[in-house]
DNA sequence: GTCTATATCAAGATAGAC
DNA sequence: GTCTATCTTGATATAGAC
């Protein structure tokens, strides 16, 4: 019964490998997520990492995994505590997009290959950002976009050396919580919101 | 007196380069710019184009510097009209990027190396939305973040197939309506404005 | 200003032995 | 499950002739 990745018992080869190029991606970044190096950090070479994983598209999607349900449960567990929900999703967003940029990128920044991912984690991790505007779908894709945006921008340092990028997502969220649709129905959750994603 | 791409009587050869990469880089994408296939376009051999440019980084500067003033100035055009000021910005700002996906990642999807580029031309691509902040910096900030957000998730089809993303827009825009400081200051342009940017 | 020839480097992936 | 050897592809850029 040694279903991969499931038993005690240390750690499999597979996660192992994972393990490997995450810690490549986050040091070095994407471009230096190549099958040689990934080898060599594990102390093998790199033909061999094909007897674990068909290419290497299906490690990224591994990553890409990881990252999305880790992001989620961040997520979700800033709206767990008190203080206004949506500058505590926003503060979440922001933090933990920031510690990790490059897994950040490889989830985000790009088209999301959705065939290749179970089909939960997408939505799971949106979830709180469905949750914060009561399922308000647009709001949601809208609330989004200004996180994503900005957490790019600030990446990418397309703001002046100094700029106050905290202002500015206080002004955003100042934005998205004067016009919340009714207080009511911030902490609701329907049934219909499973498997929606925005 | 035939300084480089001023005066008339035809395109100089770097003018021919420069218009040949954009046709490349917005039929076929960033990756498929590459000086050989940009030599194949013009009829030479790709080593001839390092007689007109140090290397490829400053043709690349040359787009992005074609795309930023197009792209200001299109923003600038769309609050001369009548309307809604940030409604018809939002809508510019998408057609635009929409219109020219790839040259628009050039663009705002990387770091900018500011030192190859006219100390100018960020700031003017900028002043509109400064303008219709009333210079409020972190506003403007905010609201491009949420514009250049919403765009890139769109251009990557990280929505499901359908999604209502106007709708998505108008929730945006509406958001930031709402908490305009004040009427008066959406047309103000104070002196200081200049070489502001976002 | 264009050419040919070449340097340099690096990527993903496969074949087949052990 | 790992290895060596190799294939295939493709990139930026330089040297030097014409």
């Amino acid at each position: 019964m040694t279903v991969a990745g499931t038993i005690a018992g240390g750690p499999t080869r597979r996660q192992a490998i994972v393990a490997a190029a995450r810690t490549i991606l986050e040091g070095q970044g994407a471009e230096a997520l190549t099958m040689r190096r990934l080898g060599e950090a594990l102390g093998i070479r790199a033909p061999s990492l094909y007897k674990h994983f068909p290419d290497k598209d299906a490690i990224e999607m591994a990553l890409i995994e990881i990252g999305l349900r880790e992001f989620g449960a961040a997520l979700a567990g800033a709206l767990g505590g008190e203080g206004e929900p949506l500058a505590a999703l926003g503060a979440a967003y922001r933090a933990c997009a920031l510690a990790h940029p490059h897994l950040y990128r490889l989830m985000n920044d790009r088209p999301l290959p959705r065939d290749r991912l179970p089909p939960e984690v997408e939505a799971d991790a949106a979830a709180p950002l469905m949750q914060v505007t009561g399922s308000d779908v647009a709001r949601s894709r809208a609330l989004w976009a200004f996180a994503h945006g900005l957490v790019m921008l600030e990446m990418h340092g397309r703001f002046p050396p100094g700029a106050d990028v905290e202002a500015a997502w206080q002004a955003g969220i100042a934005a998205f919580v004067t016009t919340q649709p009714s207080e009511a129905n911030i902490h609701a959750c329907p049934a219909s919101m499973e498997g929606v994603r925005p």
